[in-house]
DNA sequence: CTGTTAGCGCGTTCAA
DNA sequence: TTGAACGCGCTAACAG
């Protein structure tokens, strides 16, 4: 690969004069403009970006670390990090924590050591409040996608989770359910977390006694899917909501299991849902989640934070769409 | 941020004895290694990457170019990539072309200019030959993931397209069927090119004229739901392949709008499918691309590539699993 | 309007 | 066994 010293040679001007036509930093001649555009087009050169970060202190790039890379909802959130960043002329450099905190730190480190200007740590896992605390030392300008934690100083973005589940369940009180069976998992979860409170203040809002209500919660899907189980065979809830597409995996099959199924016999609901949803039965009501939408956001905020690191961080929840489908239509009817 | 010069002032040695320590390349005293480590220790002290590449022209990182961040199957090759890449001490660097020519050429120069040690193209839009061609000149170590072009000198990772559709319609065949409708698509892009070759091999194997079945193809989507619609009301047609999963998509919806469900009506079978197919209905025949392997294989491929600059390309092909379900089980069982 | 030159932080000869 | 010094390719301050 040809240098700069090379195309000024050729130019017969010096360095500085080709790096101010490249970065348009400075007036040159159109002349001597000209002839050094030859002399690039000539040696085929290209910018050397290591070169330049080093000389200038930024990389022009941005580290995103994900914490489960095989779910669909990861890969929105990286396709709209990606799009943003090229949009802010960055480069993405992608690690994946696969939930683990070890790895989370790794993927962190490298990312620092490769100086990239900011990071995005998308659904952190719950155990790393070391790690952010660590990153709080430091500084680096770092956004917080998806799981949030509002107590700490970042900038976040992340869903409406809790008002969304509000409207959800409302709907199903509405439409004459007073038994849920709430698949709420990982209750450590920020966002699981913040599904179950919606739960409950929809509960609280209509008058619904908790203790009618069957609030699964814990890490061991086994435990959830057999605590499930039984809940359904003593036969009160009318209606399923799972809090995530794994919970609803689980959930599906353990109706499945106890021979009920949805709508005829139970509604049944899912925050993040399935793709394609409309071509099979049963079509799942669903929450979609803006998961590029975030991405994007995500990618703006840690723009607006490197133009002003010393701004109070922001906090961007983005809406969400309930798309209701025939899994949650049956009840009130067929009955009345 | 420290650098070596604090620490080794610190430890009172010169940066080369830190340099050394810190990548194991001479021998140093027991003694003054533990000061150095001290010193790391109490400065903070990381390893700037962007230097350290500069210095041995190595980046130990790999770009990584997909042509659609927003299908699950790319989410899989990420994911692969990513834990091959660190798996070999490499850091990754993702950018998305959106099928389109002009993008994917610029992520391949701001992937270039950042020096990475390699490439993977995922899916190179089939408009790319030329890009292609300019990166024979160049030479930078370059692996072709999904879409294979047999006739480029590249190393290249792909699936076994054509013989698992063979193996597919054999059976198909096998169960009565004679008649076929396959949505092959864009037919220019080698996927999906193997895969229609795949079909009229069976054809072939099994003696069944070619005029009888549809072979629909096209970029036009609307124009594949069209044909395909017509040769439904036909009637003809007792089994519908699709080759990617948006033709799958826009095969049932039409299939819908004809009025014939699956399987009662006609077998069906995607190449690609959908995800948890098996709780819902119709469950569909799918074959699942070996999306993660592909990716850890690409990256296999190209760490002996940079090993071995001169070795001849290779291609790998790796199977697929075909996941039968209801949606071709029907067929010879009501019928008889 | 253009050229000279000092580093950015590191790895690596060459000497000692 | 260790240190001094050069240069990777570039930007920017300074000089003209």
């Amino acid at each position: 690969m040809a240098t700069m010293v090379e195309v000024a040679r050729r130019a017969k001007v010096s360095v500085s004069t080709v790096s101010h036509v490249l970065n348009g930093t400075r007036h040159v001649e159109p002349e001597t403009r000209q002839r050094v555009l030859a002399a690039i087009e000539a040696t085929g050169y290209r910018q050397d970006a290591l070169a330049r970060a080093l000389r200038r202190s930024r990389t022009d790039s941005i580290g995103l670390v994900v914490s489960d890379a095989g779910e669909p909802a990861f890969a929105g959130m990286v396709h709209g990090v990606e799009h943003a960043a090229v949009e802010n002329g960055l480069t993405l450099v992608l690690a994946n924590s696969a939930e683990d905190a070890d790895r989370e730190k790794k993927a962190v480190q490298t990312l620092l050591n490769r100086r990239v200007d900011g990071l995005i740590l998308a659904r952190a896992a719950q155990s790393d409040p070391i790690l952010l605390q660590s990153l709080e030392l430091e500084k680096p300008p770092t956004i917080l996608l998806d799981r949030i934690f509002p107590e700490l100083p970042f900038d976040q973005v992340g869903a409406d989770n809790r008002e969304t589940m509000r409207q959800l369940v409302a709907h199903l009180i509405g439409s004459g359910h007073t038994r849920f069976a709430l698949v709420a998992g990982d209750t450590r979860v920020p966002t699981l977390r913040e599904r179950m409170d919606g739960f409950t203040d929809a509960a609280f809002d209509a008058r619904l006694s908790l203790a009618d209500q069957a609030i699964i919660t814990g890490k061991d899907t086994q435990a959830v899917a057999d605590e499930l189980e039984g809940v359904m065979k003593s036969g009160e809830p009318t209606a399923v909501v799972a809090c995530s597409t794994p919970l609803a995996v689980l959930s599906l099959q353990a109706l499945g299991r106890v021979g009920r199924s949805t709508p005829g016999d139970v509604a049944f609901a899912a925050f993040d849902g399935f793709d394609n949803s409309d071509l099979f039965h049963p079509q799942v009501t669903t929450v979609r989640q803006p998961a590029f939408d975030m991405g994007v956001a995500a990618v703006n905020l840690l723009v607006e934070r490197l133009k002003a690191p010393d701004a109070s961080p922001r906090t961007v929840r983005l809406r969400q769409r309930i798309e209701w489908r025939e899994s949650t239509e049956r009840y009130g009817r067929s009955d009345s």
